[in-house]
RNA sequence: GCGGAUGUGGCGGAACCGGUAGACGCGCCGGCCUUAGGAGCCGGUGGGCGCUUGCCCGUGGGGGUUCGAGUCCCUCCAUCCGCACCA
C-alpha cells in the first residue's frame, strides 16, 4: 500500500473535475430549493492574494458548501475591484498601462483561487475596470443624477498632496490620507457629490433590520452622528441679517454670551475684512486637518467687531471667527455658552468673555464648565425648571416667536466621488458653454477610458491631457463641449457589484430586476472590519437610492454580516517591511490547499485575530494525512457492501453521530468553524483507537466504514479535495452531491450517565447512573457513595439539590 | 475624554441555559516500531502537597448574589479597537 498523503495529485484531480463540469455554476431559474447568497467582499487585485484572502474565502466557502448540501441554491461568485490607485502609481513609475498590471494580478488571483479549490460560479466573474461593467457604473451615475442625488458643488474638500486628488471624508483618518498617510489639506474646489445625507435617517433606522456585529452597527451610528436640538436665529442688526445656529442645548440659551463663526463661513469677510481677519481666515484655510483638528490645541480667534442679539435675553453679544467652529457641521456658526461647554469655556477664558451659569448642578458643586443636568437659574421664567423640561419649553417659545425651531442634525456629509486620477470610471457628463452640465444619453455609454501618455497627476486629472477625447459635442445642442476629466471614486464601483453578480452577463441593462430580487439581499456577507463604514455605508446608500428608483425591491443589501479577524505573525500585523508576511502560495504548495484552509479555520474563532504558527499548520496537516490513511486502510480492509452500518451500535458509531450533530450546529447556528473541525478530529482519533477491534466483525467493519466516510463528509466544507477523495474511496460517490448527513438522536442517548456528586458545591464523586433515574433514585445513589458518606457523617444535612441527569449536591453544616 | 471588545495551562483555544474548568491542536515528557528518523502508532501533561486511593489551590485583582460562578451583578486593573473641537 502506498501510504503517503499526496495533496497535490488529489487537489489537481478534483479541481479538474469541478472546472470541467462547472460544478459550482448556478442558474438564475428558480427551483424548489431556497436560495442563499454567500458573498465575500470584492478583492482588490494587487500582486497575489494574501493570507487575509485565504481566510475570508475559507470561511465563505465552508458556508457555501454546507448550505448547498443542506439543499439550498447557493450563489457564490467572484470578481475584482480593479480600478484604483496602486495600479496607477505603478503605471506612473513604470510607464506601463495600469490595465496590463491589473490584468496580470487578476490572472494570478484567479489562478490562486482555483488552486485553493474555492467553489465559485466562474460564469459570473467580473472586473470593475471592464467596459462591460463600468458602462453600468456610469449608467447608475446618470440615474442618480436624474434623481438629483448626484450634484456638482464647490466646497471645502480634503486634498491629498501626495496622491494629488480629493478624498471623501471617510477616506481621511486622523487628518491623513487613508491610503498613503500624507497630511490632508483643505481646498476649496468644485466637485461631484452623491447626496447620501438625504438618506441619513433611513441609514440609521434600517440598521435595526440587519443582523450585523454590534460594533459595526455602533460605528455606523457614530458616523451618521444624529443629534437632536434646535436651530436658533441670532440677528445681526448692523448688517440687518439673521444667522442661524444649530445647538443641542437650547436649554442653555440664556447663557449664550458670545457667537462664533467658522473661518470658511461665507459672511466672515463681509462682517469684517480687516487685515487681521483676512490673515486668520487664510491661515485656517490652508492648515491641514491635523493641525487644526487637535482638541488640546489652544483656542484661537479674532473678534469681528460686531454683535448679534441673543433672542431670549435681548442682549448684544460679540461675534468672533475661530477655527474651532467647523463649516461642515450645522450652519458653520455657533452660539457659545461658556458655562456649560468645554470648548466655549476655553475660548471665553482666552478672550476674557463673561461666563454665565444657567444650570445648577444637583450636588451644589459650582465648578464650571458644567455639562450635566440640573435646575435652571438665571433664565427668566424658566428658572426652577429641570433643564430637560426647559429644553422643550424654550424650543416652543422660540417657535412661537419665529426665532427658532426643533431640529435634527447629522455628522454625515455628502459623498465626494470625483477623483483627479486616471485609473477609474469616467464620469459620463460633458460641459457645454450653452447648456452647462449635460449628462450623456444612455446610448452613448460606455464613455471609454482613453489611453494617455503620462499618468502622473498634476493637480488635474491625467485625462485632461487626452485633448482629442476631451473635445466632443454637446448631446443637447450639438455645439462644442468638453468631457468631464475626473473619474469616480472606486468605492462607487464596489457599491453595486453584488447586484451585477446576479445577472452578470446582461448586456441590455445592469440587471434584470426580477433576477436581482430573487437573489438579493446577500444572505451572508463576509469581510474585514476595515470596511465597517466606507464600503458598507456606500453600498447601503446606493441600494436605498436604487429602491427609490424602482430598480430593486429591497432596502438593505446585506442581511447578515460577518467580520473576520486579522491573521498576524509573531503577534504583529503582517507587512513587507517587518518581513513577517505569510504567503498562501508557499503553504499551498508545501502542504496543499486543504491544509492551508483547514488550518486557518482551526486556529481560533474566525471573528478574532489569530497568530499564524508554522507548527500549527503541521498539526493540521498531520490530521488530514491521518484521515486520508484511515480512508485508504478502511477501503482496503473492509468491503464496499459493508457501507451501511449494521448491528449493535458501537461507541464509534455513536461518536460519528455525535460529530454530525456537532458540526451541523457549529456550521449552521454559529460561526464556530474551529470547534467543528475539532469534532472531526475527535471522530478520526476514535476511529484509530477502535479500528483494530472493529475489523474483527462484519458489523464492526460496517460501522468503521461508515465512521470514516462520515469524517470525510464532515471535513468536506473545510478540506473539499480530501473530503471528496476519501468519500469516493469509501462510497464510490461524490460527496458534494450527497445531502448533508443527519444524526440519529437515538444513537446519542446513553443508557447511563455520569452522576456528579457534590458536597457544599465541591466535587466529591462521579458515579454511573441509569439514564432515566428519578430525583429520588439519583439522591439515593449519591448517598450510597462512600466518599460522600464520609463527608456527611456527623454533620447536619441542610439541603439537597438534585439536577436530573446531572448532579446531586448535599449542603451540610 | 466618550463608546465598544477582550482577559482561562508553556501557547492557540473549548466549556452554547449558572451545574465535571482546560475539549481539540501546538509544545513538552515517556513508550513502541525502525539500520536510522525531524515519518508513523500508543500513553501522559493546570499548579502545589502526598506522590498509591487522596487533599488543597486555580479562569486579570477585589467584593457580592447563589446549594453551586469562567459564566450573573458591582468595582478596580490591563490590553486592543473605534470616535474624538460634531456645538
Amino acid at each position: 500500500m502506498e501510504a503517503r498523503y499526496d495533496p497535490k495529485s488529489i487537489e489537481e484531480k478534483w479541481q479538474r473535475v469541478w472546472a470541467e463540469e462547472r460544478t459550482w455554476e448556478v442558474s438564475n431559474e428558480p427551483d424548489e430549493r431556497p436560495k442563499s447568497y454567500v458573498l465575500e467582499m470584492l478583492p482588490y487585485p494587487s500582486g497575489e492574494p494574501h493570507i487575509g484572502h485565504l481566510k475570508v474565502y475559507s470561511v465563505g466557502d465552508a458556508l457555501a458548501h454546507f448550505r448547498r448540501r443542506r439543499g439550498m441554491r447557493v450563489l457564490h461568485p467572484m470578481g475584482y475591484d480593479a480600478f484604483g490607485l496602486p495600479a496607477e502609481n505603478h503605471a506612473i513609475k513604470t510607464g506601463q498601462h495600469p490595465r496590463i498590471s491589473t490584468e496580470r494580478s487578476i490572472r494570478q488571483f484567479r489562478e490562486q483561487f482555483r488552486s485553493w479549490g474555492i467553489s465559485i460560479d466562474w460564469s459570473r466573474e467580473l472586473g470593475t475596470h471592464e467596459p462591460e461593467y463600468y458602462r453600468w457604473t456610469q449608467w447608475l451615475f446618470l440615474k442618480l443624477y436624474e434623481r438629483g442625488l448626484a450634484y456638482r458643488n464647490e466646497a471645502a474638500v480634503n486634498w491629498c498632496p501626495n496622491d494629488q486628488t480629493v478624498l471623501a471624508n471617510e477616506q481621511v483618518v486622523d487628518g491623513r490620507c487613508e491610503r498613503c498617510g500624507s497630511a490632508v489639506e483643505v481646498r476649496q474646489l468644485e466637485q461631484w457629490f452623491f447626496k447620501i445625507t438625504e438618506y441619513a435617517q433611513r441609514l440609521l433606522d434600517d440598521l435595526e433590520t440587519v443582523q450585523w456585529p454590534a460594533h459595526v452597527v455602533t460605528m455606523q451610528r457614530n458616523w451618521i452622528g444624529r443629534s437632536e436640538g434646535a436651530r436658533v436665529s441670532f440677528r445681526c442688526e448692523s448688517i440687518g441679517k439673521d444667522y442661524e445656529v444649530f445647538t443641542t442645548r437650547p436649554d442653555t440659551l440664556f447663557g449664550a454670551t458670545f457667537f462664533v463663526m467658522a473661518p470658511e463661513h461665507p459672511d466672515v469677510l463681509r462682517l469684517n475684512d480687516s487685515a487681521e481677519v483676512r490673515e486668520y481666515v487664510n491661515r485656517a484655510l490652508t492648515e491641514s486637518h491635523e493641525e487644526r483638528g487637535a482638541a488640546e490645541k489652544e483656542k484661537t480667534g479674532v473678534p469681528l467687531g460686531r454683535t448679534v442679539t441673543n433672542p431670549v435675553t435681548g442682549e448684544e453679544i460679540p461675534m468672533f471667527v475661530s477655527d474651532y467652529v467647523l463649516m461642515e457641521y450645522g450652519t458653520g456658526a455657533i452660539m457659545a455658552v461658556p458655562a456649560h461647554d468645554e470648548r466655549d469655556f476655553q475660548f471665553a477664558q482666552r478672550f476674557g468673555l463673561p461666563v454665565r451659569r444657567v444650570i445648577g448642578s444637583p450636588n451644589g458643586d459650582d465648578a464650571l464648565p458644567y455639562t450635566g443636568d440640573g435646575v435652571m437659574v438665571g433664565s427668566g421664567r424658566f428658572d426652577g425648571m429641570h433643564n430637560r423640561e426647559a429644553f422643550g419649553e424654550i424650543v416652543a417659545w422660540l417657535e412661537a416667536e419665529g426665532r427658532g425651531r426643533a431640529a435634527v442634525n447629522y455628522k454625515l456629509r455628502d459623498w465626494l466621488l470625483s477623483r483627479q486620477r486616471y485609473w477609474g470610471c469616467p464620469i459620463p457628463v460633458v460641459y457645454c458653454d450653452a447648456d452647462g452640465i449635460v449628462p450623456l444619453p444612455e446610448d452613448e455609454l460606455p464613455v471609454l477610458l482613453p489611453d494617455v501618455e503620462d499618468y502622473a497627476p498634476k493637480g488635474r486629472s491625467p485625462l485632461a491631457a487626452a485633448e482629442d477625447w476631451v473635445r466632443t459635442t454637446c448631446p443637447k445642442c450639438g455645439g462644442e463641449a468638453r468631457r468631464e476629466t475626473d473619474t469616480m471614486d472606486t468605492f462607487v464601483d464596489s457599491a453595486w457589484y453584488f447586484l451585477r453578480y446576479c445577472d452578470a452577463r446582461n448586456d441590455r441593462a445592469p440587471w434584470d430586476r426580477a433576477v436581482v430580487d430573487r437573489w438579493m439581499p446577500v444572505d451572508q456577507y463576509i469581510g474585514g472590519v476595515e470596511h465597517a463604514i466606507l464600503h458598507l455605508m456606500y453600498a447601503r446608500f446606493l441600494t436605498k437610492a436604487l429602491a427609490d428608483l424602482g430598480l430593486v425591491g429591497f432596502q438593505e443589501p446585506f442581511t447578515n454580516l460577518f467580520t473576520q479577524g486579522m491573521i498576524t505573525r509573531d503577534g504583529a500585523k503582517m507587512s513587507k517591511s517587518k518581513g513577517n508576511v505569510v504567503s498562501p502560495r508557499e503553504y499551498v504548495e508545501r502542504y496543499g490547499a486543504d491544509t492551508a484552509r483547514t488550518y486557518i479555520l482551526f486556529i481560533g474563532p474566525p471573528e478574532q485575530d489569530a497568530d499564524w504558527s508554522d507548527q500549527g499548520v503541521e498539526g493540521i496537516h498531520r490530521f488530514l494525512a491521518r484521515l486520508w490513511r484511515l480512508g485508504v486502510e478502511v477501503a482496503e480492509r473492509t468491503d464496499a457492501s459493508e457501507a451501511d452500518p449494521r448491528g449493535e451500535p458501537t461507541a464509534l458509531l455513536r461518536k460519528a453521530h455525535w460529530a454530525i450533530e456537532k458540526v451541523t450546529q457549529d456550521l449552521g447556528e454559529r460561526f464556530a468553524l474551529h470547534t467543528a473541525i475539532s469534532a472531526v478530529i475527535e471522530l478520526v482519533n476514535d476511529a484509530y483507537r477502535d479500528k483494530e477491534e472493529l475489523y474483527g466483525s462484519a458489523e464492526g467493519r460496517s460501522q468503521l466504514r461508515f465512521a470514516a466516510a462520515t469524517a470525510a463528509s464532515l471535513i468536506f466544507p473545510f478540506a473539499p479535495h480530501l473530503g471528496s477523495e476519501v468519500y469516493e474511496l469509501l462510497t464510490g460517490r461524490r460527496v458534494w452531491e450527497e445531502p448533508w448527513p443527519e444524526h440519529d438522536p437515538a444513537l446519542l442517548e446513553e443508557d447511563t450517565f455520569e452522576l456528579i456528586v457534590q458536597v457544599n458545591g465541591k466535587l466529591r464523586d462521579r458515579l454511573r447512573a441509569p439514564a432515566g433515574a428519578s430525583r429520588e433514585e439519583q439522591e439515593r445513589l449519591a448517598r450510597e457513595s462512600e466518599k460522600v458518606a464520609q463527608r456527611l457523617d456527623g454533620r447536619e444535612l441542610v439541603k439537597t439539590v438534585v439536577v436530573p441527569g446531572k448532579l446531586v449536591n448535599f449542603v451540610v453544616r
